[in-house]
Order: C-alpha cells, then sequence, then structure tokens
DNA sequence: CCGTAGGACTTGTTGAACAATCCCACAAGG
DNA sequence: CCTTGTGGGATTGTTCAACAAGTCCTACGG
C-alpha cells in the first residue's frame, strides 16, 4: 500500500531523467516563447483556441498554465482569463533590490568557486556574441554571468530562485528599445568583476557589482516608464 | 477582444480580493495540513480518494496540487503520484546556506526598518507562548522573527521566496523529536539580535544572527539524519 | 452622460471514459 | 536462494462533453 516515497535529490538535484507529462512539455513550450520575447507582455491566451491549436485538451493546458503562473510569468485572474505577466516599475526595483543583496552577498562572501568558471564562460560568451552583434545572445551571456555569480553562494535553491528572477526579468528586457545599448557597455564591467574575484578582491568585486547593477536598473526602468511617459 | 490586462501590484503585492477557486482554496487546505504536521513526510495522495473525500472532481484535485508542487511542498512523480515532501540532510544544509546569506546581508545593510516593529512583535509573542508552553507557536514567533529580519532587506519578492522556504522548513521542524528543546535557547537570542539592529550595530546584529543560523543548523541536521543512524 | 438589463462568450468544474504506466504477486530458471 | 520474466489489478495521464458561473459588450432608457 505505501509506496516507496522520493527522496528530494532525485527531484531537485538534475534534471528528471523521465519523460515530462504533457503538461510540463506544454509550459516549456509557452515559457520559451515568452522568455524569447514572442508573446509581448499583457496578451492573453484562449483556453479553446490554444488547446485546440495546441493539440491537447484544456484540461491539460490549465495544468500547464498552473505550471506557469508559479513561475510568475503568468497571471491568472479568475473568470477573466492568464496573461502574460507584465513588469511595472515597481516589480523591476524589486528584483534589483534582490538582487544586490543575493548577488552582492554572494560575491562577498564565497562559499565556493563553482561559479568563477560559469562566470568566465559568460563573459568569453558575451564578447564572442558582441563581435557577431549577436545582441539577444549577449544578453543571454549576461544572465549566465550573474548566474555564476549566484552560484558562488554554494545553494541550489538560490540558484533556483534567481533563474525564476532572471526569466521575471527578461519581461523586461522585452521592452527594452534596442538591446544592444542596453547590454554592451555591462561586457567589460563584468570582465573586471570578474578579474576581481578570481584574485580573491571579494569586497572590491562586490562594490564594483553593486554599481552595475545599480544602473541596469536605471535602464531598465528608464524602458519601462518610458512608453508610459 | 482585447482585455484590459492585470498589473502585476494586483497580483502580487495583497491578498487577492477575490474569492479563490476551488483548486486555491483546497491548496490552501492542503498547505495548511502539511505545515501544522499533520500529514507527515513521505505520504502519499491518492486522487480517487481524496477528491471524492473532499468533494471535488479529479481534475480541480490535481490542479489543486500542481499549486503545492509549485510551492515544493509536495512532490510529483510521473505515474506515481504526489508525495509530501521529505528533506534529506542536503536540502536543510542547503536552506540554511540560503538562510545565511538572506538573512545576514539583510541585517548588515538594511534598507528600511519596517521588518524591525515585526522582529519586535515576534519576540514577545515568543516569550509570551513560551510562558505558556505553547511550543508550536514558540516556532511560530520564530518563523515570523525571521521574516521579519528578511523585511528589511525591503524586497516583497525576497519576503515571498523566504515565506516558501520556511514553509519547506516545516517539514523538517516536523522531524525533530520535541520542538521545545529547539525552539527554547533561541528565545533570548532573538531578543539579543533585535536590540542590536534596533540600535544600529548592523554588524554585531549581523554576525550574531550567523552564529544562531550555524547552531539552528546543525541541531536540525542531527534530528534529520538521527532516525536514518 | 450615466446606469442598467440583457445576451454572447469565456472560464470554472464536473463526471465518465480510455490509454499509459506502475506495482505486486507468482512462476520459471539458474 | 536469488534473479528474471510475466500476468493482472490499481493508479495516474488525458480527453471529451456538458453545465454552472462570471465577465464583457451592446443597446436601450433615463
Amino acid at each position: 500500500m505505501v509506496r516507496l516515497p522520493p527522496t528530494s535529490a532525485q527531484v531537485l538535484g538534475d534534471a528528471q531523467l523521465q519523460r515530462p507529462t504533457t503538461a510540463q512539455r506544454v509550459a516549456e513550450i509557452l515559457r520559451d516563447r515568452i522568455l524569447e520575447g514572442e508573446l509581448s507582455s499583457g496578451t492573453q491566451f484562449a483556453e479553446l483556441q490554444l488547446s485546440t491549436a495546441l493539440g491537447i485538451s484544456r484540461n491539460t493546458l490549465r495544468e500547464a498554465f498552473q505550471i506557469l503562473v508559479g513561475e510568475h510569468l503568468l497571471v491568472h485572474e479568475p473568470h477573466r482569463g492568464v496573461f502574460v505577466r507584465r513588469l511595472d516599475v515597481a516589480d523591476v526595483r524589486d528584483i534589483y533590490t534582490f538582487r544586490r543583496l543575493v548577488e552582492c552577498a554572494a560575491l562577498a562572501h564565497p562559499a565556493t568557486t563553482k561559479g568563477l568558471a560559469e562566470m568566465r564562460a559568460a563573459v568569453a560568451q558575451g564578447n564572442e556574441a558582441a563581435s557577431r552583434q549577436a545582441w539577444h545572445e549577449v544578453g543571454t551571456a549576461d544572465v549566465r554571468f550573474h548566474m555564476g555569480v549566484t552560484a558562488v553562494a554554494g545553494s541550489e535553491r538560490l540558484d533556483q530562485v534567481m533563474r525564476g528572477l532572471f526569466a521575471e526579468l527578461r519581461l523586461a528586457f522585452a521592452l527594452v528599445p534596442d538591446p544592444h545599448e542596453l547590454h554592451r557597455p555591462f561586457l567589460e564591467r563584468n570582465a573586471e568583476i570578474l578579474e576581481l574575484a578570481e584574485r580573491g578582491k571579494a569586497g572590491r568585486a562586490s562594490l564594483l557589482l553593486r554599481r552595475y547593477l545599480d544602473d541596469a536598473e536605471a535602464r531598465i526602468v528608464a524602458a519601462v516608464e518610458g512608453p508610459a511617459a
């Protein structure tokens, strides 16, 4: 009667080796579309239309919605529908307050060196993408760099939370008119932060990172409230 | 055709003023049961049995499950079922690594004084509950105190994340044999941390908090791996 | 201009059905 | 004794159709 309960390491640690359920696969499809910016903020999903288009039932689609609502990429309004999350200025400020606390603390008190390799790889990827003028990919590398910063804290959960936070932030990235103007100035600053971190100058790296985040916040806020003004 | 999209403040900020959907209500019921420790870690939910017991359909129950899976209180194994999350030692260590980073950074660099009132109220509540020997309530006050610590960082999202983290931690609390032995020694330490924070001694408060978290982690780890040994 | 009553449309929820998968007990073989 | 199939029963995954409940739009009247 009582089945073997799963140990959390199997669930949280690595990617499930089981093929995902339909709802999970659909959620992944929608998530990609949202994060690629193909679905602009505020657009609504119609259950019947989308479920038939995807060849799945309404109930299964609803389960997929629930997953993405849990990730804060969609918002659910009872009897109205689900919408692609729209970030306002307060959201962006909140996210950067969060990032300042976590990322600066991680760099100031590193617990592992595992993240440094990730940061180094991200800097290389960013420079390479910039030389190709692939600005969207530069943005991806930037996110990767800061995931590396997060990783030096040494907490799986923190990594997971920050991954979700950056996904939310991409919703705001989509509102920035020219992404190359957003990401390009940060390439060399990332490299500088990395160098300081590698040489053990934790305090100085943390300080530089704080300035980076202040500037980034200002740019995103301007982009988000720009169209409104 | 295009409806007014919701602003995120309505969704994230306060509790929905709309009455919740059935799945949300069911999720809340199950969440309470789990956090009260009435459902021990690892137990499985049978969809048919539980849905009939609650007087709802299987599909609706599945939506409720999805909500709690998103909160990491349940784990879902395809074709096997959903189980109450079971924390292992690695999980507990991970959670405390997370807490050390966030809470210590919050106290070291306070952004608002809003959380101090919450901390003060929690200390009072904890002492009062201890005098009545209501140990479970002492635990609640302890969580409340650390939610107050989190709040001085000034990020709504951070508060929300930490709320989820403490919910997970309660899964481990349930494994501790005598909760009074767990929470009692921390009452005066909380008070001391609060006093330092109120007098602006941020660095010293942060240091004391770190020691607190180290001790707490050791106790929980011992409780979690104790039954296994 | 504002409120309001209706109706069309969308979402919320249910129950039943079938497919896919897992679990367990039992048998066969080394 | 241990390992390795191999049913069969139970549970989960998914679909479908229907109805209830709520929202949105429109037209009418004050």
